[in-house]
DNA sequence: AAGATGGACAACCGCAGATTG
DNA sequence: ACAATCTGCGGTTGTCCATCT
Protein backbone atom coordinates (compact mmCIF):
# COMPACT_ATOMS: atom_id res chain seq x y z
CA UNK A 1 0.00 0.00 0.00
CA UNK A 2 1.38 3.63 -0.75
CA UNK A 3 1.13 5.75 1.97
CA UNK A 4 0.47 9.41 1.58
CA UNK A 5 2.33 11.73 3.71
CA UNK A 6 -0.32 14.92 5.22
CA UNK A 7 1.17 17.27 5.72
CA UNK A 8 -1.28 20.05 6.22
CA UNK A 9 -3.17 17.51 8.72
CA UNK A 10 -5.15 19.52 11.13
CA UNK A 11 -3.54 22.53 11.24
CA UNK A 12 -4.67 24.69 13.87
CA UNK A 13 -4.38 27.83 12.13
CA UNK A 14 -6.50 27.08 9.52
CA UNK A 15 -9.23 24.80 11.94
CA UNK A 16 -9.89 28.03 14.53
CA UNK A 17 -12.92 25.87 16.14
CA UNK A 18 -9.51 23.26 17.90
CA UNK A 19 -8.30 26.57 19.38
CA UNK A 20 -8.50 27.56 23.00
CA UNK A 21 -10.58 24.91 23.87
CA UNK A 22 -8.34 23.50 25.79
CA UNK A 23 -6.59 26.08 28.22
CA UNK A 24 -4.83 23.44 30.25
CA UNK A 25 -3.10 21.77 27.32
CA UNK A 26 -1.05 24.66 25.51
CA UNK A 27 1.77 22.62 24.86
CA UNK A 28 -0.76 20.93 22.09
CA UNK A 29 -2.18 24.08 20.79
CA UNK A 30 -1.55 25.08 17.26
CA UNK A 31 0.51 22.20 16.54
CA UNK A 32 -2.32 20.90 14.78
CA UNK A 33 -4.81 18.22 16.06
CA UNK A 34 -3.14 16.37 18.86
CA UNK A 35 -5.44 16.12 21.94
CA UNK A 36 -7.72 13.65 22.72
CA UNK A 37 -8.54 14.82 26.18
CA UNK A 38 -11.51 17.33 24.24
CA UNK A 39 -14.38 15.16 23.91
CA UNK A 40 -17.05 17.41 25.81
CA UNK A 41 -18.23 20.53 23.99
CA UNK A 42 -16.57 20.25 20.70
CA UNK A 43 -18.73 18.03 19.11
CA UNK A 44 -19.96 20.14 16.70
CA UNK A 45 -16.53 20.87 15.40
CA UNK A 46 -15.58 17.46 15.21
CA UNK A 47 -18.64 16.84 13.18
CA UNK A 48 -17.40 19.44 11.14
CA UNK A 49 -14.06 17.70 10.69
CA UNK A 50 -14.66 15.86 8.10
CA UNK A 51 -11.67 13.25 7.05
CA UNK A 52 -12.10 14.99 3.45
CA UNK A 53 -10.58 17.74 4.80
CA UNK A 54 -7.24 16.30 5.13
CA UNK A 55 -7.58 13.43 2.36
CA UNK A 56 -5.42 12.95 -0.18
CA UNK A 57 -7.04 11.46 -3.54
CA UNK A 58 -4.36 8.83 -4.45
CA UNK A 59 -5.41 8.98 -8.08
CA UNK A 60 -5.11 4.73 -7.93
CA UNK A 61 -8.99 4.04 -6.59
CA UNK A 62 -6.43 2.16 -3.56
CA UNK A 63 -7.17 3.70 -0.39
CA UNK A 64 -3.95 5.86 0.99
CA UNK A 65 -3.38 5.40 4.18
CA UNK A 66 -2.92 8.67 6.03
CA UNK A 67 0.37 9.82 7.96
CA UNK A 68 0.84 12.57 10.68
CA UNK A 69 -0.94 14.25 12.98
CA UNK A 70 -4.75 12.48 13.70
CA UNK A 71 -7.83 14.45 13.35
CA UNK A 72 -10.62 14.68 15.99
CA UNK A 73 -12.75 12.57 13.93
CA UNK A 74 -10.24 10.04 13.48
CA UNK A 75 -9.65 10.05 17.16
CA UNK A 76 -13.47 9.82 17.91
CA UNK A 77 -14.04 6.50 14.99
CA UNK A 78 -11.25 4.99 16.73
CA UNK A 79 -11.96 5.54 20.08
CA UNK A 80 -15.45 4.46 19.63
CA UNK A 81 -14.52 1.50 17.86
CA UNK A 82 -12.32 0.23 21.02
CA UNK A 83 -14.33 0.75 23.54
CA UNK A 84 -16.77 -0.80 21.11
CA UNK A 85 -14.86 -4.12 19.99
CA UNK A 86 -11.72 -4.02 22.82
CA UNK A 87 -8.16 -3.59 22.08
CA UNK A 88 -6.17 -5.65 19.40
CA UNK A 89 -6.91 -6.88 16.24
CA UNK A 90 -5.11 -3.07 14.83
CA UNK A 91 -5.48 -4.08 11.54
CA UNK A 92 -9.33 -5.21 11.77
CA UNK A 93 -9.89 -1.58 12.98
CA UNK A 94 -8.46 -0.22 10.26
CA UNK A 95 -10.37 -2.00 7.76
CA UNK A 96 -13.67 -1.71 10.23
CA UNK A 97 -13.69 1.48 11.89
CA UNK A 98 -13.78 3.48 8.61
CA UNK A 99 -10.12 4.48 9.42
CA UNK A 100 -7.71 5.39 7.27
CA UNK A 101 -4.66 4.83 9.39
CA UNK A 102 -2.46 1.47 9.09
CA UNK A 103 -2.69 -0.52 12.46
CA UNK A 104 -0.16 0.46 13.65
CA UNK A 105 -0.88 3.80 13.68
CA UNK A 106 -4.10 2.69 15.35
CA UNK A 107 -2.45 1.28 18.42
CA UNK A 108 0.03 3.77 18.56
CA UNK A 109 -2.54 6.68 19.16
CA UNK A 110 -5.01 4.54 21.45
CA UNK A 111 -1.86 3.16 23.60
CA UNK A 112 -0.16 7.25 23.55
CA UNK A 113 -3.57 9.23 23.67
CA UNK A 114 -7.03 7.61 24.26
CA UNK A 115 -6.55 5.30 26.67
CA UNK A 116 -8.43 6.14 29.11
CA UNK A 117 -6.01 5.74 31.93
CA UNK A 118 -3.49 7.20 30.69
CA UNK A 119 -2.00 9.79 33.05
CA UNK A 120 -1.46 13.68 31.75
CA UNK A 121 0.83 16.36 32.73
CA UNK A 122 4.50 16.63 32.99
CA UNK A 123 5.97 14.02 35.64
CA UNK A 124 6.23 14.63 39.48
CA UNK A 125 9.18 14.25 41.09
CA UNK A 126 8.51 10.89 42.18
CA UNK A 127 7.78 9.37 38.76
CA UNK A 128 11.36 11.25 37.62
CA UNK A 129 13.44 9.62 40.63
CA UNK A 130 11.58 6.21 39.33
CA UNK A 131 13.01 6.53 36.02
CA UNK A 132 16.33 7.40 37.38
CA UNK A 133 16.30 4.17 38.91
CA UNK A 134 14.85 2.06 36.25
CA UNK A 135 17.50 3.50 34.53
CA UNK A 136 19.98 2.39 36.05
CA UNK A 137 18.87 -1.09 36.50
CA UNK A 138 17.42 -1.27 33.18
CA UNK A 139 18.65 0.65 30.64
CA UNK A 140 16.54 1.55 27.42
CA UNK A 141 13.79 -0.19 28.66
CA UNK A 142 10.86 2.29 28.20
CA UNK A 143 7.88 -0.37 28.24
CA UNK A 144 9.05 -1.50 31.08
CA UNK A 145 9.66 1.09 32.65
CA UNK A 146 6.09 2.27 31.96
CA UNK A 147 4.49 -0.99 33.16
CA UNK A 148 5.89 0.62 36.14
CA UNK A 149 4.72 4.20 36.13
CA UNK A 150 0.77 4.13 35.75
CA UNK A 151 -0.38 6.22 33.56
CA UNK A 152 2.32 6.67 31.52
CA UNK A 153 3.57 5.27 28.11
CA UNK A 154 7.18 4.43 26.89
CA UNK A 155 7.37 6.91 24.24
CA UNK A 156 6.22 9.78 27.19
CA UNK A 157 9.15 7.99 29.44
CA UNK A 158 11.87 8.10 26.22
CA UNK A 159 11.44 11.22 25.24
CA UNK A 160 11.54 12.86 29.15
CA UNK A 161 14.88 10.80 29.03
CA UNK A 162 15.95 12.15 26.00
CA UNK A 163 15.44 15.19 26.59
CA UNK A 164 17.06 15.03 30.38
CA UNK A 165 20.08 13.54 28.62
CA UNK A 166 21.00 15.81 25.81
CA UNK A 167 20.40 18.13 28.75
CA UNK A 168 22.86 17.13 31.84
CA UNK A 169 25.66 15.93 28.68
CA UNK A 170 25.42 19.30 27.64
CA UNK A 171 25.47 20.79 30.85
CA UNK A 172 28.51 18.42 32.13
CA UNK A 173 25.95 17.02 34.62
CA UNK A 174 26.20 13.26 35.75
CA UNK A 175 23.55 11.35 33.97
CA UNK A 176 22.44 9.67 37.22
CA UNK A 177 22.46 11.38 40.32
CA UNK A 178 26.08 10.33 42.69
CA UNK A 179 22.71 9.11 45.55
CA UNK A 180 21.06 6.94 43.67
CA UNK A 181 24.36 5.19 42.34
CA UNK A 182 25.02 4.46 46.12
CA UNK A 183 21.41 3.33 46.52
CA UNK A 184 20.26 1.11 43.52
CA UNK A 185 22.99 -1.42 42.79
CA UNK A 186 24.04 -0.63 38.99
CA UNK A 187 26.06 -2.58 36.07
CA UNK A 188 29.08 -0.12 36.18
CA UNK A 189 30.58 1.36 38.91
CA UNK A 190 32.13 4.11 37.27
CA UNK A 191 28.92 5.07 35.20
CA UNK A 192 29.34 8.10 35.56
CA UNK A 193 32.77 8.79 35.72
CA UNK A 194 32.50 9.02 32.12
CA UNK A 195 32.16 12.78 31.30
CA UNK A 196 28.19 13.00 29.71
CA UNK A 197 29.55 15.78 27.61
CA UNK A 198 31.86 13.73 25.65
CA UNK A 199 30.40 12.34 22.73
CA UNK A 200 30.94 8.63 23.00
CA UNK A 201 29.11 9.20 26.95
CA UNK A 202 26.05 7.72 25.79
CA UNK A 203 27.23 5.40 23.29
CA UNK A 204 29.08 3.83 26.27
CA UNK A 205 26.67 3.59 27.87
CA UNK A 206 24.18 1.87 25.39
CA UNK A 207 27.41 -0.15 24.71
CA UNK A 208 27.29 -1.34 28.60
CA UNK A 209 23.50 -2.29 28.25
CA UNK A 210 24.23 -4.18 25.07
CA UNK A 211 27.37 -6.24 26.39
CA UNK A 212 27.25 -6.54 30.04
CA UNK A 213 23.52 -6.90 30.99
CA UNK A 214 22.66 -9.99 31.14
CA UNK A 215 19.00 -11.10 30.09
CA UNK A 216 16.93 -13.06 32.13
CA UNK A 217 15.90 -15.00 29.13
CA UNK A 218 19.96 -15.71 28.65
CA UNK A 219 19.93 -17.09 32.11
CA UNK A 220 16.91 -19.14 31.96
CA UNK A 221 18.28 -20.46 28.43
CA UNK A 222 22.01 -19.91 28.45
CA UNK A 223 23.10 -21.49 32.02
CA UNK A 224 26.86 -21.16 31.35
CA UNK A 225 26.80 -17.90 30.78
CA UNK A 226 24.97 -17.16 33.69
CA UNK A 227 27.65 -19.73 35.89
CA UNK A 228 30.73 -18.17 34.50
CA UNK A 229 29.72 -14.29 35.23
CA UNK A 230 32.05 -12.81 37.71
CA UNK A 231 29.86 -11.34 39.97
CA UNK A 232 32.25 -9.26 41.95
CA UNK A 233 33.19 -7.54 38.97
CA UNK A 234 29.99 -8.09 36.55
CA UNK A 235 27.09 -7.64 39.14
CA UNK A 236 23.46 -8.81 36.91
CA UNK A 237 21.49 -6.97 36.28
CA UNK A 238 18.17 -8.35 34.75
CA UNK A 239 17.18 -6.52 31.64
CA UNK A 240 14.21 -8.77 31.64
CA UNK A 241 13.60 -10.05 35.38
CA UNK A 242 11.45 -12.53 36.38
CA UNK A 243 8.30 -11.85 36.05
CA UNK A 244 4.82 -13.16 37.50
CA UNK A 245 1.93 -15.10 35.67
CA UNK A 246 -0.92 -14.60 37.11
CA UNK A 247 -3.51 -17.07 36.61
CA UNK A 248 -6.67 -18.31 37.86
CA UNK A 249 -6.06 -22.12 38.83
CA UNK A 250 -7.48 -24.29 41.37
CA UNK A 251 -5.44 -25.66 44.47
CA UNK A 252 -5.74 -28.63 46.50
CA UNK A 253 -4.23 -27.05 49.11
CA UNK A 254 -3.14 -29.67 51.90
CA UNK A 255 -4.71 -33.28 53.22
CA UNK A 256 -6.29 -31.51 56.07
CA UNK A 257 -9.18 -29.37 53.72
CA UNK A 258 -10.99 -30.48 50.40
CA UNK A 259 -11.74 -27.47 49.77
CA UNK A 260 -10.39 -26.84 45.97
CA UNK A 261 -9.41 -23.05 46.07
CA UNK A 262 -9.26 -20.29 43.55
CA UNK A 263 -5.80 -18.42 43.38
CA UNK A 264 -3.98 -15.90 41.05
CA UNK A 265 -0.67 -16.48 42.80
CA UNK A 266 0.94 -19.40 40.84
CA UNK A 267 4.48 -17.48 40.32
CA UNK A 268 5.75 -18.36 37.10
CA UNK A 269 9.04 -17.38 35.87
CA UNK A 270 8.43 -16.16 32.06
CA UNK A 271 11.27 -17.73 29.09
CA UNK A 272 11.42 -17.11 25.89
CA UNK A 273 8.74 -19.77 24.73
CA UNK A 274 7.59 -21.18 28.10
CA UNK A 275 6.21 -20.41 31.34
CA UNK A 276 8.04 -22.35 33.93
CA UNK A 277 6.72 -22.56 37.43
CA UNK A 278 9.16 -20.28 40.02
CA UNK A 279 10.03 -23.19 42.02
CA UNK A 280 10.96 -24.95 39.00
CA UNK A 281 13.30 -22.70 38.41
CA UNK A 282 14.54 -22.61 41.92
CA UNK A 283 15.13 -25.88 41.53
CA UNK A 284 16.75 -25.93 38.68
CA UNK A 285 19.74 -23.75 40.20
CA UNK A 286 18.81 -20.60 39.10
CA UNK A 287 19.24 -18.04 41.97
CA UNK A 288 15.90 -16.33 42.18
CA UNK A 289 14.17 -14.16 44.69
CA UNK A 290 10.78 -15.04 45.82
CA UNK A 291 8.60 -12.66 45.95
CA UNK A 292 7.72 -11.20 49.67
CA UNK A 293 5.39 -9.46 51.65
CA UNK A 294 6.01 -6.75 53.60
CA UNK A 295 3.72 -4.57 56.14
CA UNK A 296 3.98 -2.36 58.91
CA UNK A 297 0.55 -3.05 60.67
CA UNK A 298 -0.32 -6.02 59.53
CA UNK A 299 -2.23 -8.94 61.85
CA UNK A 300 -0.83 -12.03 61.23
CA UNK A 301 -2.47 -14.22 64.09
CA UNK A 302 -3.91 -17.09 61.97
CA UNK A 303 -1.92 -19.72 60.26
CA UNK A 304 -0.55 -19.13 56.71
CA UNK A 305 -0.23 -21.03 53.55
CA UNK A 306 3.40 -20.76 52.50
CA UNK A 307 3.67 -22.35 49.00
CA UNK A 308 7.02 -23.91 49.11
CA UNK A 309 7.52 -24.19 45.33
CA UNK A 310 10.70 -26.83 44.88
CA UNK A 311 11.53 -29.57 47.49
CA UNK A 312 14.99 -27.39 47.52
CA UNK A 313 12.50 -24.91 49.22
CA UNK A 314 10.71 -26.63 51.72
CA UNK A 315 13.61 -27.55 52.99
CA UNK A 316 15.34 -24.04 53.30
CA UNK A 317 12.58 -23.25 54.76
CA UNK A 318 12.54 -26.83 57.11
CA UNK A 319 16.00 -25.75 57.94
CA UNK A 320 15.44 -22.38 58.44
CA UNK A 321 12.36 -22.33 60.45
CA UNK A 322 13.57 -19.11 62.38
CA UNK A 323 14.20 -17.11 59.05
CA UNK A 324 10.26 -17.01 58.88
CA UNK A 325 9.30 -16.43 62.26
CA UNK A 326 10.63 -17.57 66.04
CA UNK A 327 7.62 -19.55 65.54
CA UNK A 328 6.64 -21.30 62.73
CA UNK A 329 6.14 -24.80 62.06
CA UNK A 330 5.79 -26.42 59.02
CA UNK A 331 2.83 -29.24 58.22
CA UNK A 332 1.25 -30.21 55.57
CA UNK A 333 1.88 -30.75 52.12
CA UNK A 334 0.27 -31.32 48.61
CA UNK A 335 1.56 -31.41 45.38
CA UNK A 336 0.52 -29.03 42.67
CA UNK A 337 1.93 -29.36 39.36
CA UNK A 338 5.19 -30.63 40.93
CA UNK A 339 5.14 -27.73 43.57
CA UNK A 340 4.81 -28.77 47.20
CA UNK A 341 2.59 -26.69 48.94
CA UNK A 342 3.34 -26.26 52.56
CA UNK A 343 1.28 -25.26 55.29
CA UNK A 344 3.21 -22.84 57.63
CA UNK A 345 1.90 -21.67 60.59
CA UNK A 346 3.46 -18.37 61.60
CA UNK A 347 1.54 -17.42 64.85
CA UNK A 348 3.93 -15.17 66.17
CA UNK A 349 3.54 -12.28 64.07
CA UNK A 350 1.66 -9.87 65.91
CA UNK A 351 -0.54 -6.78 65.17
CA UNK A 352 2.00 -3.60 64.82
CA UNK A 353 4.84 -5.73 64.08
CA UNK A 354 6.60 -6.14 60.73
CA UNK A 355 6.16 -9.05 58.97
CA UNK A 356 8.93 -9.57 57.25
CA UNK A 357 8.91 -12.60 55.07
CA UNK A 358 12.81 -13.33 54.56
CA UNK A 359 13.66 -13.12 51.30
CA UNK A 360 14.60 -16.18 48.83
CA UNK A 361 12.93 -18.42 51.97
CA UNK A 362 9.05 -18.48 51.49
CA UNK A 363 6.08 -16.67 50.88
CA UNK A 364 2.75 -16.36 52.03
CA UNK A 365 0.14 -17.69 49.66
CA UNK A 366 -1.21 -14.48 48.28
CA UNK A 367 -2.10 -12.88 44.90
CA UNK A 368 -1.10 -10.10 43.45
CA UNK A 369 -1.59 -8.66 40.40
CA UNK A 370 1.10 -7.35 38.59
CA UNK A 371 1.75 -4.07 40.05
CA UNK A 372 3.25 -2.64 36.92
CA UNK A 373 0.82 -2.96 35.23
CA UNK A 374 -1.42 0.52 34.72
CA UNK A 375 -4.75 0.44 36.51
CA UNK A 376 -5.11 -3.06 37.14
CA UNK A 377 -6.31 -2.75 40.57
CA UNK A 378 -3.96 -4.21 43.67
CA UNK A 379 -5.50 -7.89 44.48
CA UNK A 380 -3.86 -9.54 47.28
CA UNK A 381 -5.43 -12.48 48.58
CA UNK A 382 -4.10 -13.95 52.08
CA UNK A 383 -5.37 -17.08 52.34
CA UNK A 384 -5.70 -17.79 56.27
CA UNK A 385 -6.87 -21.49 57.69
CA UNK A 386 -9.91 -19.98 59.48
CA UNK A 387 -11.02 -18.20 56.49
CA UNK A 388 -10.51 -20.23 54.08
CA UNK A 389 -13.46 -21.49 54.30
CA UNK A 390 -14.98 -18.31 52.27
CA UNK A 391 -13.20 -19.75 49.33
CA UNK A 392 -14.07 -22.14 47.06
CA UNK A 393 -14.01 -22.65 43.37
CA UNK A 394 -16.67 -20.93 42.78
CA UNK A 395 -15.55 -17.51 44.88
CA UNK A 396 -13.66 -15.45 42.37
CA UNK A 397 -10.94 -13.71 44.39
CA UNK A 398 -12.01 -9.95 45.08
CA UNK A 399 -9.97 -7.04 45.87
CA UNK A 400 -12.67 -6.28 48.35
CA UNK A 401 -11.15 -9.20 49.95
CA UNK A 402 -8.25 -7.41 50.58
CA UNK A 403 -9.23 -4.17 50.87
CA UNK A 404 -11.65 -5.31 53.80
CA UNK A 405 -8.88 -7.59 55.66
CA UNK A 406 -5.85 -5.07 54.94
CA UNK A 407 -7.93 -1.60 55.50
CA UNK A 408 -5.66 -0.40 58.56
CA UNK A 409 -2.46 -0.95 56.16
CA UNK A 410 -1.76 2.30 53.74
CA UNK A 411 0.92 0.99 52.07
CA UNK A 412 1.76 -2.44 50.61
CA UNK A 413 5.51 -3.01 49.64
CA UNK A 414 6.38 -5.11 46.49
CA UNK A 415 9.43 -6.66 46.33
CA UNK A 416 9.64 -8.25 42.66
CA UNK A 417 11.27 -11.41 42.59
CA UNK A 418 14.80 -10.86 41.19
CA UNK A 419 18.46 -11.87 40.72
CA UNK A 420 20.81 -12.73 43.48
CA UNK A 421 24.18 -12.11 43.00
CA UNK A 422 27.39 -13.20 44.86
CA UNK A 423 27.51 -11.64 48.01
CA UNK A 424 23.90 -10.58 48.72
CA UNK A 425 23.35 -8.28 45.97
CA UNK A 426 20.03 -7.88 45.30
CA UNK A 427 18.68 -5.73 42.10
CA UNK A 428 15.39 -4.53 42.71
CA UNK A 429 14.17 -1.54 44.69
CA UNK A 430 10.85 -2.52 46.74
CA UNK A 431 8.37 -0.74 45.32
CA UNK A 432 5.69 0.96 47.64
CA UNK A 433 2.06 1.10 46.36
CA UNK A 434 -0.58 3.15 47.90
CA UNK A 435 -2.59 1.00 49.02
CA UNK A 436 -6.26 1.51 47.13
CA UNK A 437 -8.04 1.72 50.76
CA UNK A 438 -11.87 0.04 51.52
C1' DA B 1 12.61 42.28 16.19
C1' DA B 2 14.63 38.39 14.15
C1' DG B 3 17.15 34.36 14.03
C1' DA B 4 19.16 30.51 16.72
C1' DT B 5 18.67 27.11 20.01
C1' DG B 6 16.58 23.97 23.19
C1' DG B 7 12.63 21.47 25.00
C1' DA B 8 8.56 18.90 24.50
C1' DC B 9 5.94 16.09 22.01
C1' DA B 10 3.83 13.19 18.33
C1' DA B 11 4.43 10.04 15.03
C1' DC B 12 6.88 7.14 11.89
C1' DC B 13 10.28 3.47 10.76
C1' DG B 14 12.60 -0.81 11.03
C1' DC B 15 13.26 -4.78 13.40
C1' DA B 16 12.21 -8.88 16.02
C1' DG B 17 9.31 -12.04 18.28
C1' DA B 18 4.79 -14.14 18.48
C1' DT B 19 0.90 -15.87 16.31
C1' DT B 20 -1.78 -17.76 12.70
C1' DG B 21 -2.99 -20.26 8.59
C1' DA C 1 7.75 -26.59 8.61
C1' DC C 2 7.10 -22.49 6.54
C1' DA C 3 5.39 -18.04 5.18
C1' DA C 4 2.40 -14.34 6.12
C1' DT C 5 0.62 -11.42 9.36
C1' DC C 6 0.28 -9.17 13.69
C1' DT C 7 2.16 -6.90 17.60
C1' DG C 8 5.34 -4.53 20.42
C1' DC C 9 9.60 -2.17 21.13
C1' DG C 10 13.31 1.11 20.64
C1' DG C 11 15.35 4.52 17.67
C1' DT C 12 14.74 8.43 15.06
C1' DT C 13 12.76 12.37 12.87
C1' DG C 14 9.87 16.32 12.34
C1' DT C 15 7.19 20.07 14.17
C1' DC C 16 5.99 23.69 17.14
C1' DC C 17 6.71 26.75 20.96
C1' DA C 18 9.47 29.22 24.34
C1' DT C 19 13.56 31.24 25.45
C1' DC C 20 17.89 33.12 24.46
C1' DT C 21 21.22 36.01 21.96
Amino acid sequence: MTVVKVEEVAKVDENPALVGENPGLDDEAEAGYVSPDDEDGDDEDDETDSDEDYEIPSGHGVPELRKGPWTPDEDKRLKSYVEAHGEGNWNKVQRNAGLNRCGKSCRLRWANHLRPDLKKGPFDAEEVDNIIRFHIMWGNKWAKMASHLPGRTDNEIKNYWNTRLKRNQRHGLPIYPEYMLSQVTHPHQDMNCETPGESHGKKQLNEYAKEKVVDMHDLIDEVMTFQHLDYDKDPVVPTKPLKRYASTVSLQISDETEKTFCSTDLNYVLTKSQSVPLGSAIASGYPVELPSFQSSSFTLSNDWLLQCPSASMEQQIIQSPESISSQTTVFGNSEHEGCPITKIQASNLSSGSDAVFNLGQCYPVASFSDPGIPDTPLEASFYTTPEASFLSDTTPLETSFLNDNLKDQSHLYWQEPKLLTDGGQWFDPCHKLDFPGP
